[in-house]
DNA sequence: TTGAAAGCGGTACCAA
DNA sequence: TTGGTACCGCTTTCAA
């Protein structure tokens, strides 16, 4: 691949010439000028910008670490990312950990090898080696999903503990009585325990008694839909169920309905999330909408933010949420 | 941010010494490791990948191009691509031009300034200006989504025609005999052309009159809701619909059931996809699985087979699709 | 208006 | 076993 050393050759001038016409700096005389253009034609010369961010060290890179892809939360964070990025000219490196723990370590590292200038991670669970790595990390880090600020890491997240609480008062409302929660592993404390605190909060507070169950699953419908059919086997019937996600809602939905029971009237169900899947099952989901895309474009003009001065005015953004009545309850 | 130089002095050696330890070369002295090696924890030494690339001319980067993250073909294709590129050791760069025309080609510029060693972009059409582009791309490029390979451009794309084609064979079967097609823009080939020219051929060749329409409009179930309401109002009453997308038929299963028809029975509904939603929609919705995180897997070898070997073996790889049947047809 | 040379942070060859 | 030096492709003084 021609280099600006080749261009110079070619149309007879030197190096910093080539340099000074490609970027249409002042002083170069117009002859010149259409002497190098045509130079850079005929060899097709492409700038290297591995040489420029080296001379200039600076990358305009930002890495993502994600834990997939396929997933609303992450989707759609993504979206809102990549466009306020591209919109300040930063180019966006991804990473995608597979949900292998360790992975995000080693990108971390391989980040900060590649000179990115910041970090966005998505989080799906906070443990002393991560705040280690990322202590350590040269590019500043911001997450999204989890809630670091108490390590000092800028964090992205929803009102889960609000959301659990709310969900409580609609299923009280609903006039359920004997309610549980279908959650998910428990370090995961956005997802599981701040929701379930939050609910548990609500509960005693309107003076019912303590879920009659937390069952910890995976963040599928099949998993749900196993949680809750177990539920039933075990004639644990409640009249009311909060879920951790609209997915594992979902599939308590189908449980319920296949154990022939009436979703929505015998057993209420809430979700999270407001997938789009939620206004498409039947009966229709009732569920929290959450703003994954503004959790990405927030995240990322926080990250803008300190990588321009230095640091961020917020420590912590946490974002609100929505309630979605639908016929579920 | 410490170099190699800084090290060195720390450690009282030269540059080369503390690369060789850097890179376990072999050769140095045990006690002299140990002395690099407490300069580098001192100073917090990185190594700089930046400057690495530079004098190696490699930079183990791939490119992608998406017009968006949240679609069901491009979240699950990401996937499927960042683990095969992640096991060989690539790095990913990646573009979203949110929709937008023309920023394609910019992306294609801006990775191939940044050296990256291949490209691979889910297309939603493909016109002259586009293969210009590629051609000029030092990069080599694979499609995944439309078919390039006319223009000699490696692409994984889907069956579509025989999908189409299969379409009207499963609704001709479940006794329709006046049947349209919902579509999208004309110029998306993949999901609009080819898919209505399968379906149209097989009418054909089951002595079925023409398709009674072929709307044009969004990849959204709001547009499908539109367009087939649009069409029972103007009294346009088929007994079958092949959607271009699960999306769209899910619009049209909503529309047809809100004018108080029973999708399914009245109307029936297949779609494209095997989107999460088609099995949680009511009626279940008919669609043809595609097998979207294989796309991109397959078209992360192909890329590499091409890096590695120079050229491919596979100039187009077709994916296969199975018709999953649910109650919509 | 242009060119020569130093330097960004590494690697690799050759000499010591 | 180690150090000196040239070079990767670009930018940026400084001098001509």
């Amino acid at each position: 691949m021609a280099s600006l050393h080749d261009v110079a050759r070619l149309a007879g001038v030197s190096k910093s010439t080539v340099s000074r016409v490609m970027n249409d700096e002042y002083g170069v005389k117009e002859a010149t000028k259409v002497k190098v253009r045509r130079a850079v034609e005929q060899c097709g010369y492409v700038v290297n910008q591995v040489a420029k961010d080296l001379k200039s060290n600076k990358t305009n890179l930002i890495g993502i670490i994600v834990p997939r892809v396929t997933s609303n939360a992450v989707s759609q964070g993504v979206d809102g990312l990549s466009r306020v990025f591209e919109e300040s000219g930063k180019q966006v490196l991804l990473a995608n950990s597979c949900q292998q723990a360790g992975k995000e370590l080693q990108y971390l590292e391989l980040f900060n090898q590649k000179r990115v200038e910041g970090i966005v991670m998505f989080a799906t669970h906070i443990d002393d080696e991560l705040v280690k790595a990322i202590k350590r990390s040269g590019a500043p880090v911001v997450l999204i999903g989890q809630d670091g600020s108490s390590h000092n890491i800028p964090s992205v997240i929803h009102d889960d503990y609000r959301v659990g609480y709310c969900a409580a008062e609609q299923l009280h409302q609903a006039g359920c009585r004997n309610v549980g929660f279908l959650g998910v592993q428990s370090d995961d404390i956005a997802v599981d325990q701040m929701r379930f605190e939050g609910f548990c909060k609500a509960l005693n507070y309107l003076g019912l008694p303590v879920p009659a169950f937390h069952t910890q699953g995976q963040f599928s419908i099949d998993s749900g839909r196993e949680e809750m059919a177990q539920l039933l086997r075990d004639n644990n019937k409640p009249d009311g169920v909060f879920c951790a996600t609209d997915r594992i809602a979902i599939g308590a939905i189908q449980a319920i309905a296949a154990a022939g029971l009436a979703p929505g009237k015998d057993i209420k169900v809430i979700g999270v999330g407001n997938d789009e899947m939620a206004s498409v099952v039947s009966p229709g989901l009732s569920t929290f909408d959450y703003a994954f895309e503004p959790a990405g474009s927030n995240a990322a003009k926080m990250l803008l933010e300190i990588i321009e001065q230095g640091r961020s005015q917020v420590a912590k953004l946490v974002l609100g949420f929505d309630w979605v009545q639908r016929k579920s309850c």
